[in-house]
RNA sequence: GUCCCCGUAGCUCAACGGAUAGAGCAGCAGCCUUCGAAGCUGUUGGUGGGGGUUCGAUUCCCUCCGGGGACGCCA
């Protein structure tokens, strides 16, 4: 909020937008601006000069805000009045709705994300889309933003046609013994593996193409098998703490559509035959063209996403649709937002939200093909069992289930926030090392540091700090380490919005982990219990518990729960 | 061969083009008769090489090196 007004009476004043920045010391003030260097350039004058004379507009309207110095290097710093953060933490220890806004009020917004596999088990590769698209959905929900939130099934292709091969091979129907009605997420893995490995390429073809055609048996197979993925996928989303999807929709809804799609498309010149195949030219984009039909007339993944983005945009409008999927598809999103262009059906703002891969520990891929992945209940059943011997060893005192359930939270904590804390665009490699560590820069350390200030607040017998607060109690508040947790609590808004324009997560998750790391000074230095000073007392209280809030609010927008006790 | 992403401390990662490049882990030295030691305090250690743009470059541009990925019948 401050940063916000400084940055509009500073650009108004230069004529131009000016960076509000953190000075590196907080003896050098509370806020800076390098604006005064840019103008010196342009005006030919000394940056010192243009400073003074920056200084001299803009300190009437800050009058009751901050005083400002105009340093000799040029740097414009800015110092807040004494009382001015006690007012702002006044104001939003009673604001309950503090982060959010209604800057989307009106616009719509579809992010899709997760979009896993039928047939094959959700592996660690997924996690990503996952929780950075849950969260991210969180953030623009936060925001305002009428939030879609879209799965986007991978239910065809050739892929299932292997798994259709491997079954027939291998399967029930085989004589492998095994029921129909038992057949499991892993069985299906275990054929689409051996197909991939032990039948000829065409075997898998020819089974999707069949499918495609309306053969019934395997149209039967088809929906048996996806009806079992999507109750194991729903029940991972479920361990996840994912928020429920808005719209389920598979590859397979856009099958129908796909003939009128392609008439069209020739109809308009678009497409043309190259070796048997129907081709979407893109050299005018300087992209290799797209593949949208093959000389075997199946289609392709790109055929059925464009009807999906026109779909998209038909029924719903939207202001964004957002694709939160691997770098590794940036090809296939340059095309197809090249061929929406091209066609001019882009109402949208078309964005996809890329994030580098999960590798192995020896630094490479981790490919489905090759059976060669981490699935991610392992992850996830091996996370929990970590927490929970952290959790009974460090509360001896609790019975079973509630070891269980703080370790379910703790675990999932964990490896969300690993992931989010990141920025997206780099690889991970895969470490169990990392992955595992529940102290330092991770989300039990947030979560615990949240159920430390709460349980300060439970000991003090004064449960609603909100009425028994005024500002002036607040002014009380004048350690160092109290300034600097009000001065981030104000930061709290700018950590969300950043996190919507730069479609990353890592903003809020570091803001998070400093604010906690404050919050922990505090902590030591500070005994609030032992106050003799019972305005200080309720003073402290109340910033603690504008901080507990923040924090857990801010974390639920990452997807991570926060307990009283953990 | 073409295109995309990445390269920062021993390891995993931060840093809207700004002041002295920050954390965690690991290592070393301390802090539990005081609100929860999953914590706190101190300490060792770094921008792949070379050019350029800029008052100022980890950030932008060029080039080289290294890692990953993608490139007409997978998704």
């Amino acid at each position: 909020m401050i940063r916000r007004k400084l940055q509009e009476i500073v650009s108004k004043a230069a004529g131009r937008t000016a960076d509000i920045l953190m000075p590196p010391d907080a003896k050098l003030g509370d806020y800076s601006t390098n604006i005064a260097f840019v103008l010196a350039k342009e005006q030919g004058k000394k940056p010192a000069e243009v400073a003074e004379q920056i200084k001299s507009q803009i300190e009437p309207g800050l009058a009751d805000t901050c005083d400002i110095k105009a340093l000799s290097n040029g740097y414009l710093n800015f110092f807040l009045k004494p009382g001015f953060l006690q007012n702002q933490l006044s104001e939003i220890s009673k604001d309950d709705r503090y982060g959010q806004s209604d800057e989307g009020k009106g616009k719509t917004i579809i992010v899709e994300y997760s979009s896993p596999n039928i047939a094959k088990p959700m592996h660690i590769g997924h996690l990503r889309s996952t929780i950075i698209g849950d969260a991210l959905a969180n953030i623009y929900e936060a925001l305002g933003y009428k939030t879609i939130r879209w799965n986007y099934i991978g239910d065809w292709g050739t892929q299932f046609g292997k798994v259709l091969a491997g079954y027939k091979k291998w399967g029930p129907s085989a004589g492998s013994g095994q029921a129909l009605e038992d057949v499991t997420m892993a069985d299906m893995l275990d054929w689409y593996v051996r197909a991939g490995k032990d039948l000829p390429e065409e075997e898998g073809q020819k089974e999707f193409k069949k499918l495609e055609e309306g053969d019934a048996e395997n149209k039967e197979l088809w929906k048996k098998f996806r009806d079992v993925s999507l109750r194991e996928i729903k029940t991972t989303y479920q361990i996840l703490e994912i928020h429920d999807f808005d719209v389920y929709k598979g590859e397979s809804d856009y099958d129908p559509q796909l003939g009128s799609l392609i008439e069209e498309l020739e109809r308009a010149g678009k497409i043309k035959e190259s070796e048997g195949a129907l081709i979407f030219d893109l050299d005018k984009y300087n992209l290799p063209l797209g593949l949208l039909r093959k000389s075997d007339r199946a289609t392709l993944y790109l055929t059925r996403d464009l009807a999906s983005m026109k779909d998209r945009l038909k029924e719903y409008n939207p202001d964004t649709l957002m694709y939160v999927v691997a770098n590794q598809q940036a090809l296939h999103f340059e095309q197809l937002f090249a061929i929406a262009h091209d066609l001019k059906i882009n109402t949208a703002y078309l964005v996809h939200v890329k994030f580098g891969m999960v590798l192995g520990e020896d630094g490479k891929k981790l490919a489905t093909r090759e059976g060669k992945v981490v699935p991610l209940q392992d992850v996830i059943e091996k996370i929990t069992a970590l927490a929970g011997t952290v959790v009974k060893q460090k509360n001896p005192e609790l019975d079973e289930r509630q070891v269980h359930d703080i370790s379910h939270v703790v675990g999932i904590g964990a490896l969300k926030y690993n992931d989010l804390k990141q920025h997206p665009y780099s690889d991970i490699a895969f470490d169990w090392k990392a992955m595992l560590d529940l102290s330092g820069n991770s989300g039990p350390y947030l979560q615990y540091t949240y159920s430390r200030l709460v349980s300060i607040l439970k000991k003090s017998e004064i449960l609603n700090t909100k009425s028994e607060t005024n500002p002036e109690n607040l002014k009380l508040l004048t350690e160092p380490t109290e300034r600097a947790l009000m001065k981030q609590l104000l930061d709290f808004p700018d950590a969300i919005a950043k996190c919507a324009e730069f479609y990353t997560l890592n903003a809020l998750a570091l803001y998070l982990y400093d604010l906690s790391a404050t919050a922990n000074q505090f902590y030591e230095l500070v005994h609030v219990l032992d106050d003799d000073n019972a305005a200080r007392k309720v003073a402290r209280l109340t910033l603690i518990s504008t901080v507990a809030r923040t924090l857990k609010q801010g974390l639920n927008l990452l997807g991570i729960q926060t307990l009283e006790r953990i």
